[in-house]
DNA sequence: AAAATATATTAAACCGTTTCGATATAATAT
DNA sequence: ATATTATATCGAAACGGTTTAATATATTTT
């Protein structure tokens, strides 16, 4: 049960480990024969290149950070954990391995860096939804290649794979509208996530197109509070929008945990979804499809964007001196009870 | 920006690379002087041992793998992602990476097997809830060590972390006598999974003990369904629970996410929970806590599973020969408004 | 026919660490 | 005083690969 190395191919094959090591990666010139008989001799002693050994030779670490706000992996979200399956699916057809991990609200460079940038056991490094800018910032100093998945910081660009947001939310009102909505209401989230600031804008935009944008509307039909999104805020958001002497026959959420919450609180109100109220949401998380009623959403390719991001993330690994790119992501709209 | 080495340690303090190495490990003799200058000097040049060479020569991988089925981890459930924050927090106290990858339902050794097992690029392995039994016999004939979480495999004793799923299930079951319920149903998934069969099991004695359990008790307010819990089996079990001339008045679910469905059906049904029916859960994933009403269950402690289940793995690592050994983690009932 | 080029293989240096004697000195036991 | 043991350090061989420059032969170009 010893381990099969290089040279236990080379001797029996009749040839230099140097010639082993050409059919591995398939460099230089290697007659077929030769190439075929190594293939042959390592399939049967089922030989695998030692990782570690590899990776000293190469210098590189083999591995890629996928890194996180600890809320947004240990809350109710699963949506970055999908990120990270579409990542870890297109990992499968490499050869790096992906190690997760969480940082804290209050994370600061000098005492919180994670593990595996401490010690430099990363090649790159892709980070998903809102995260530190000190994290952010360090990452671009060490020059560690790294890449932004559903997040933007304003006033810089970086490597990063988005979700096409203004257009999802676009779709999504327009939809409401073409089922003869009237007053569409907007409940969200904190606007320094970019993505909500820019559904707010495909919201509005999608309204003004329409002509469905009266003096006034904005005011009485939006409800923003500067915090990460959550049910809480669907709830008192709706609770608040009910206050209005017309109420609005649609509401367009965030996202679909916002939505949630919207609903939860609709129905404590005695109102019908979506007789009465019709409620959007945006991301199409599992649970979307669950609750009662089923939530129409605007659904987000999570695994997609994560294979996308570890593409880029690659392709800047491979080519530091690549410009900077953005890789849009379109969305799809999804109409199921609640609209 | 070049990398910092051992050697340019040892030339700075003027000692050799091997006792840079022993202070490194802290290994053999090293006067404290020479080890603290040592130090000082890492320190200064903030030196980090290179990964790979270091795991080359220890013949160590330095990872450990975390394997589930891909439907546990791309469904609602946050329960497993929890358990792998348990881990990567016990992890980053120690030297291992940990290695996340999921397993398709119909997995085959022969062809499905995880890289990082094909590659030998782990140490050991920690299986989290049902699991193919063909991988675990596979990594039992590979002598890869490993750990089971929150399963096992009848007939078969391997190292496992286990919750204390008999008396969890028996003190929410004695909660709800306490409340006064004298008809208590239960509505579960399939018993192959082991955590379910005790969970009833912890039902079924619970009620015995308050002689709640007359004839053909279990035959009426018993849903069990073969299949991977789901809301589905939970609002399936109501329903039929729900046409028993006499309704049962409080619903064990063998789970949180069967208990969601169940509570969808009740109120489906325009029952008040709890007056008319209470309904307990287990597992306590986040939603519980969001959902109105807020679901009473059981909470499992799923961050000090995933430490204990690394902490378990890493002794077996160090010493191969341990006697296999089972840690049960306790649990604790969280009343809410659901009962 | 000589020169240039393409093809095929290899020896040896190297990657950064651990570890196993070997060596040397200081402290203790006989 | 000598033998033994504890303390302190080091040289060199591993660990299992990649890569570069050298060598040798076969093929093509001039």
């Amino acid at each position: 049960m010893v381990l099969v190395t290089i040279k236990d191919i080379a001797k029996k094959a009749n040839v230099s480990i140097s010639t082993v090591s050409l059919v591995l990666n398939n460099k230089g010139y290697v007659s077929p024969e030769t190439s075929e008989r190594i293939l042959n001799i390592i399939n049967d002693l089922n030989y695998k290149p030692l990782h570690s050994a590899r990776k000293l030779a190469t210098r590189k670490t083999g591995n890629i950070g996928y890194i996180i706000w600890e809320n947004h992996f240990s809350e109710v979200e699963m949506f970055y954990s999908q990120i990270f399956l579409g990542m870890e699916y297109a990992a499968r057809e490499s050869d790096y391995y992906i190690l997760l991990t969480t940082v804290k609200e209050d994370f600061d460079p000098k005492t919180d860096l994670p593990r595996f940038l401490k010690y430099n056991d990363v090649d790159g490094v892709v980070l998903a939804g809102r995260v530190p800018h000190s994290l952010v910032e360090y990452l671009d100093k060490q020059r560690m290649p790294f890449v932004l998945v559903d997040y933007g910081i304003p006033g810089k660009i970086y490597n990063s794979v988005l979700i096409d947001n203004y257009n999802g939310a676009f779709n999504a009102v327009e939809s409401l509208i073409q089922s003869g909505r009237k007053r569409i209401a907007f409940v969200g989230g904190t606007f320094s996530h970019p993505s909500i600031k820019e559904r707010f804008r495909g919201y509005k935009e999608g309204l003004e197109s329409y002509n469905l944008i009266s003096d006034g509307h904005l005011k009485k039909y939006t409800y923003l509070e500067d915090a990460e999104t959550s049910r809480e805020i669907g709830e008192k958001g709706v609770s608040i929008l009910l206050t209005e002497k017309l109420l609005p026959d649609a509401i367009f959420c965030c996202n679909d945990t916002t939505a949630l919450g919207a609903i939860t609180e609709i129905q404590r109100k005695k109102l019908k979804i979506p007789q009465d109220i019709a409620v959007v949401g945006f991301d199409d998380i599992p649970t979307a499809a669950f609750n009662l009623p089923k939530l129409s959403t605007v659904r987000v390719p999570k695994l997609l964007l994560g294979k996308e991001a570890f593409k880029l993330l690659n392709d800047v690994i491979d080519n530091p001196r690549l410009p900077v790119q953005t890789r849009i992501i379109s969305t799809e709209f999804i109409k199921r009870e609640s609209s």
